[in-house]
Order: C-alpha cells, then structure tokens, then sequence
DNA sequence: GCTAGATAGTCTCACTTGCAACCATTTAGG
DNA sequence: CCTAAATGGTTGCAAGTGAGACTATCTAGC
C-alpha cells in the first residue's frame, strides 16, 4: 500500500551480515538482547494461538500443563515456580485455575503438609496429549527455515548462552544460589 | 522493572544434546519458544542493571533512547513503536516520561502536524554515548562463551528466524500486515 | 472544498504480574 | 518441648501494559 513510503515501513530486517557494526553507534537490531526479546515475544505469539485460542490457556497455565505432562511423578508449585522460571504466585493462581477447570488435581503430601503435589487429570492429560503435537508443529514450521544441522547448532548455541548465563548468576547471587 | 524473572532458579540445565528427544514427551527445555522466552528474560534482567539502577530508565525508555540515538535524524513515536514492536501506548508513556527528565525533546513537523520528531537533547546523548558502551561490555560478557565464529553463526541462525517469522505473519494475517 | 476514512498520538480501563506480607507447617537449636 | 528460622503456598496491593476509544490532523474521492 501507499504507506510503504512513509518512513515507518522499515520492515525490522534482521541484521544483514554484510556491513560492519558501526563502533560509535548501538545498532538494536543487531544487539542480542533486544533480538532475544523480539524474537521470543513473536514465537510466543505465533503459538498463542495454539493454547489460547483453541484451548484456553493462557502461558502460566500452559507452562504448568507442560511441566506436568513431561514428567510423569506429581510435582510441586515450588518445582514448577522454578524450572519455568515464573513467579511462585503467577504459577499459585494458574494452579488454582486449573484446578477449578478440572485440568490438574493435587494431593496432600503426607511426608509434608506444606506441599501439595500436582498432577494432570485425565482430562488435563488428554488436553496435554492433544496440544502438544500442535506445539510441535508451530516450532517446525518456524524452525522450517533451518536445516537439521543449523537447528542442531542453534541447540547448541543457546545451550552454551544458557549455561554461561547460568555461571553469571551464579557469582553474582552467591546467596540467591542456595535456594537449589 | 516488570519482566525480571524469578532469580531464585533452579539449574535449569540447558538441554543435554546426549540424549534424544523423546516423541512422546514435550520436554520443555528443549522446546524453542520456551528456551527463547527464558534466555530473553534472563538477558534482560542482567543488563537492566545497566540502564535501571545507573541510569533510572525503564525498558520502554531505554528502547526509546536507542532507536533515537541509534539514528542521527528525528524520528516519529511511532517509528519507534514499530521497530521495537512496542506498543504505541507504552511508547507515549516513556516519551512523555523522557521529555520531562530532558532527555529528549520534541519538534513539530510543520509538515504534518499530527505528528512530533523526536530526537536526543544534548543530555540525552551523553546518556546514551555513556550507556551503550556498558550494554555492549555486558553484551560481550554474555557472548564470552562463545567463540567469534560461533557469534557469527548466531547471528544469522537469529537472522534467518526473524525473515521467516516476517513471512509467517505476512502469510497469515494479511490484513494485521497493513499495519506495519 | 467537503465528507469519509486513515493516521499520530494520548488517555482510560481492565487485566496481568511481581512484590511482599501473610499463614501453615517443618526443622534446627537450646 | 519450645522458640526461631526456613519453606510451600496464597493473597492484597501497586505498577506496568495492551486494547481500544478519543482528538486532532491529513488524504482521497466526489
């Protein structure tokens, strides 16, 4: 349409290998974290549809559908809270609203009456069994526009960030860490 | 301030590439959009510190300083909406936000006056010439796990993504298209 | 020129989320 | 045992954000 021409249509090309970085200038389309931001925010959105729209989830819910159906023993808030990296009371009201939906269930805990354990309902199971290929198939059609190897290396990649990250954390929060 | 993750964080260890991907399961640290959602998160918050706590900027801010120092000539609001995908609500808010700590100023566009260009103060660019080079150290420390050449391959693996996701959206909702 | 439809930017509203206080329970130390 | 500190989980509150209404301006078509 006519409004390529106003100056907005800068269609955010990803940054093109060719030219240098400029060093007197911050180029934000070739900084990583505002490309790590802007890239999972789409990816996200290009799967909202998936969850949302056809199941009614929204992410924090998702992320505990998730968590529970990849592992098959019940498992604590505080276990999900925590491999998801979400806020403990995001996860609390995503439980409580699966709850009510029928999704999950969760069962005392003799040995502590402080945890409960979560598992997935059959019907949460069923949901879990349904949506997940669907997820499946998003990420390969976004990922489509790699190769087996360039995935494997993009794996690996971010593999290496995420435990560098890690490592960062790690010296920074000498405290923080005994939470494990 | 909002997107910190929780730093209380379990090791989550990063996908161990030895052992296959089971069919049957959705293991969540392998799954792209999660991994994404996660590292971005944790990249935000370790350099928030930089333009949070030193330089009081929120990350609406920060992205309005960047687009605008990035770029020599004034820009629009909504320039900046776009190419940070940010919303234009979120936008105003840090530009009027901006404006009153003298960091930017606004000029009117005799040309069309709805419009306002937008462009650094003298205070804003010392901001920003101060600021960017700590983000860049931070940028390099994150990316200190990774050889030159591994960065290089990054970088386009990201880039690819990104042209993909553009045409995925293109090809699906035709009509949204029209507002970029 | 005038009207209808776009567009830039602001503002209100509702919703989500992180934080921190809180409750219940467990554990450690005396 | 009893108290103090830690831990799992919930909830009230405040801050940030997106959706969408709204204002002012511009553009196209008649």
């Amino acid at each position: 349409m006519a409004r390529t021409s106003t100056p907005i249509a800068l269609k955010t090309r990803p940054a093109d290998a060719a030219s240098p970085r400029l060093k007197s200038r911050l180029d934000l389309f070739r900084f990583l974290p505002f490309r790590l931001n802007r890239l999972a925010a789409e990816v996200s959105s290009a799967l909202a549809v998936e969850y949302q729209e056809r199941h009614g989830l929204d992410i924090p819910a998702w992320r505990v559908i998730a968590t529970l159906g990849f592992r098959n023993d019940a498992c604590s808030a505080q276990f999900i809270s925590q491999c998801t990296r979400t806020h403990k009371s995001t996860i609390s009201r995503a439980v409580t609203t699966l709850l009510n939906d029928g999704l999950i269930e969760r069962v005392e805990n003799e040995a502590d009456r402080r945890e409960f354990r979560l598992q997935l309902t059959r019907k949460g199971r069923t949901l879990y069994e349904e949506l997940f290929p669907q997820l499946l198939r998003r990420e390969d059609e976004i990922l489509a526009c790699l190769t087996a190897a360039e995935r494997k290396q993009l794996s690996a990649l971010l593999g290496k960030i995420e435990a560098s990250l890690d490592l960062i954390q790690t010296s920074q929060e000498a405290d923080a860490k005994q939470a494990y």
